[in-house]
DNA sequence: AGCTTCGATTAAGTTTTACTTGTGTGAACC
DNA sequence: GGTTCACACAAGTAAAACTTAATCGAAGCT
């Protein structure tokens, strides 16, 4: 009749066997034989005083009360496995497991990889690209690269790269660009993953920033800036492109920058994580390493005439 | 070296540690000896391949895994133990834990107690009075009743009483009081836990709604309605009282509505529970009874000039 | 300083829990 | 109408979890 807890393996065994909606196949992740398993059953139900489970002839079936302890265990369960991992993720110094978004993934964290691996072969490296934002605490995840305004609360947060939107094309397409209003006639490539910036960095403001007073015309629309770069290294057309993602095709020449006007805007990239994680020497090195890496891309802006996003709205 | 959840009643024991901060303590509170409480934290230390207690002099401290790994286990166990208190409390048909504001505990619940535990001597009432809103599924309890707009999404919800607002004081003040302008030169009380209404139903609203056209005169404030109920009835003065938590001291001659006009408001009690616990007998036995009680109170506005209290603004 | 206390630890022995093996049962499937 | 499937039950066993009792190291007291 106690209202504390019942044997916490009774539990498990619950929580597995209203997964499985089996007994059997609760048994076999548990890695116990099902009679084991059935005798967990009954101890649950023991202590609870009533069944869990309604006995039919090839199958089970919850009771009310077993419904309503279905969520309440599983949420528990998952919750203690997340933060053990998490704690056993904290002492493996071997691994480091990064979030970003799926362009910043592509384009500059895999190409950087190997570069990675050399300078810390002990440090294993995975990606786990992600649209929506994981949370650091909770998924699995050491470092995130985000993209945005900040500022970034109760985590460790270090100022990674700016970014400039300007038209970029193969070279051959850029021969038949002269002035930024020849862009009027070629096809546009949108890349929507920057819709959220405000004030917005678009062809229209980059247009206006230039000195073109006219409405861009329609185009294709990618969901990624990856793919929409992509789109123009096969030349499909002229994609506002992010520097900080195209540095390495431009770098090589397979994309070139037309015109030497750019947009600023205040979202940046940077790189997050768990405060006091920073320390830790395996995510300092990575750290350290980002920053580094960073700072290789930051001075290439030298010829550009740059305009903050902020003016082309206001005037 | 396993991500699989280490012994559950290790994890148990180090989060029970880390909360008194003391392994004596933790055992005392999980009924072991302080022996098996070391014995445990060293097991979960060997699953996890670190130590999460410093062992001091006299004392321990969280190592900084330990101190990761606390807030998931704290939770998980949390989460599992009021599933399982939910449960328990399913199966028990003896008790009924009720929560509703102070003042309908008071004025309202308290006094038809009695009458309840006679018609259901086997059911047992609690009362759980808090000013916040208490969780249905967390917060053990089984019925809420509340006062607000609705709708109440995903609970079962049902219509319990509207409420009205009217002058109510002693007899002995009443025959002071002939026209409403009789108020401003009284001391009046002011309840201020129905000050979230929109329309509000305040004594600026009433005096307008009773053709006064004069701001009321300031007066004492209490942020419990039956607070402001007992000073009335303390000779304090006149309070713009609702006549649902008054019914009683009205119907005994302790406290009059010495004018037939009251504010009425979209704002109604209802008493809720969650879905599919409404047909549990002792639970539906107790919405049957409440609503019954309602019933005996709704008849009570016949002969009151009743003003919605939208309509108090707009003309 | 030396004695005491407090809180954690360790070792040996015991109890309790959890599990396996083996058998049984009833309904469904073919 | 046997075979199979999935759970239940019983007896025995392995492995936890726990207790008792002794130990240790440092802090606090006189």
């Amino acid at each position: 009749m106690s209202d504390n807890l019942p044997p916490l393996t009774a539990l498990r065994a619950f929580e597995a066997a209203a997964r499985h909606m089996s007994f059997a196949g609760a048994a076999g992740e548990l890695n116990v034989t099902p009679a084991a398993l059935s005798f967990q059953i009954k101890s649950l139900e023991d202590h609870l005083g009533a069944p869990v489970f309604k006995r039919l002839n090839r199958a089970i079936e919850l009771t009310e009360v077993g419904q309503l302890l279905v969520p309440g265990t599983r949420d528990g369960f998952e919750t203690l496995t997340a933060a053990w991992r998490g704690a056993r993720r904290f002492l493996d110094q071997t691994h480091i497991t990064v979030t970003a978004g799926p362009a910043f993934t592509s384009k500059w964290l895999a190409p950087r990889m190997y570069d990675f691996a050399q300078a810390h072969p002990d440090i294993e490296l995975r990606f786990s690209a992600a649209l929506r934002m994981m949370d650091l605490g909770r998924d699995d995840v050491d470092v995130a690269v985000r993209f945005g305004y900040g500022p970034d609360d109760g985590v460790y947060s270090q100022w990674l790269l700016a970014d400039y939107f300007t038209p970029l094309c193969t070279p051959d397409l850029a021969k038949t660009l002269t002035t930024p209003a020849d862009l009027l006639h070629h096809p546009l490539l949108y890349s929507d993953d920057t819709a959220f910036l405000d004030p917005p960095c678009d062809w229209q403001a980059w247009l206006q920033a230039a000195g073109v007073d006219a409405a861009p015309p329609t185009g294709t629309h990618f969901n990624q800036a990856d793919h929409a770069l992509d789109a123009a290294m096969a030349e499909a057309g002229v994609v506002l492109g992010r520097m900080a993602l195209a540095h390495k095709p431009l770098r090589e020449g397979r994309l070139v920058a037309p015109f030497k006007t750019a947009l600023s805007t205040d979202a940046h990239f940077r790189v997050l994580c768990p405060l006091g994680s920073d320390t830790r020497p395996h995510i300092a090195a990575f750290l350290d390493w980002i920053d580094d890496q960073a700072h290789q891309v930051r001075d290439t802006m030298a010829d550009f005439t740059v305009v903050p996003a902020a003016q082309v709205v206001t005037g």
